[in-house]
DNA sequence: AGGGCACTCCGTATTTACCCTGATAAAGAG
DNA sequence: CTCTTTATCAGGGTAAATACGGAGTGCCCT
């Protein structure tokens, strides 16, 4: 059995030592090749034709998931293992869309990722079971996985609401019905699919809406 | 020469895997145990009488800090080197305050982690030079890290609030009263002069005590 | 010209958060 | 051994937020 060629892309070299270290017990897996950006992924690939990718999403100059992107239109048969630890819908939707191979987080155990590597290898996908999760969800709520986009009214109460204001306060502030604060505050925490504002102020800055 | 013993606390199955098997192949180490969040760390850390404990800031339950605070308090003797991916003034500082040994980042090479836990290890201390670098620049800004007297239940409340959980479900979680989840949310409230949780969770969050 | 969207507003009902006043036990600090 | 802090719990109350229904206006876009 010829060894699995693979290519690491990380920016940590802890990180990749790591790997080196644990993937290298396995005999069925060879590394040809490490990548600390993007760009020197760019280079690597073309030059080592390696049989997976390992790629870590937030690598500088060039992120991981654009570079896949990228390296896929010059040679669509290059197979991607996303290995991070992002867990947000936004990254594993571009990862999926772009045809990403594998989409695992870091805290995974080092035998799923031998399992991931190997179902790849042998023309398979292999994703996190919370990825599972993540598409199920979009699948029964119908609800589209790019979050809506808050609205500049609703984005004016948003940083009302995280200075502590109450509705009425806000109301007030703002010239309107209670009520329309009310629908700006329910329509929020609709589209960013949360339990309260609590939730609501969190994601929000999460999300880079709120600074 | 003794062995140094170390303990690993990262929530991460795959980079603890990777420094055991980096650190392994070193005979000047051996890992005496491994802990995924900061709770289980506490147990451990009693137990296996380390020389030094490699903690992540970010681990589940009760984060590295906060952990390291704790231990110290049971063994002043204990040492610890914090090893992340986080770069930002306020944790750099309240590890210095609550005297870390070390500071490293995750992007260094295992030959400088080897190096520090040396260091670590004959007595001195080792901290990254972008340390020194976030210490020139907060000396100036003068900016406010002192505001840490949230308590550490508090803290565990606090996080379930941002996770959008109501008081009547953190309760349930932790297996406490209503009431008593009713009055960590006040205290918290008072303590950081705010009107309400979405404003509680706002400040907290610029205050580094919630990620 | 019609469809979509943002913004506005309302009724009713339930749930939750917040405020005030307490109390007790445990544990650490001085 | 006090003094303080932390974590626990309680009654009784008001205010606010959330949930579930709608609906009208104006604006932009094709």
């Amino acid at each position: 059995m010829d060894r699995i060629k693979l290519i690491l892309a990380d920016d940590h070299p802890l990180i990749r030592a790591g790997f080196r270290s644990l993937l290298g017990r396995n005999k069925a897996f060879e590394i040809v090749g490490e990548a600390e950006t993007g760009k020197e992924l760019l280079l690597l690939a073309s030059e080592k034709a390696p049989d997976i990718i390992l790629v870590d999403i937030t690598i500088p100059v060039i992120n991981g998931l654009d570079a896949m992107v990228q390296l896929k239109k010059i040679n669509p048969n290059l197979k991607f293992i996303i290995l991070t630890m992002h867990d947000e819908a936004g990254y594993v939707i571009k990862a999926l869309k772009n045809g990403a191979h594998g989409y695992l987080l870091k805290n995974i155990e080092i035998a799923e990722l031998e399992k991931a590597i190997q179902t790849v290898y042998e023309g398979g996908k292999y994703f996190s079971p919370f990825v599972t999760n993540i598409l199920a969800e979009s699948v029964n709520k119908q609800t589209v996985i790019d979050h809506e986009e808050i609205t500049l009214r609703e984005k004016e109460v948003l940083n009302l609401v995280a200075d502590g204001q109450s509705t009425k306060q806000i109301a007030a502030k703002l010239k309107i019905s209670i009520r329309t604060v009310e629908s700006h505050r329910l329509n929020m925490l609709k589209k960013l699919e949360v339990n309260n504002s609590s939730e609501l102020i969190k994601k929000a800055i999460d999300l880079k809406i709120l600074g």
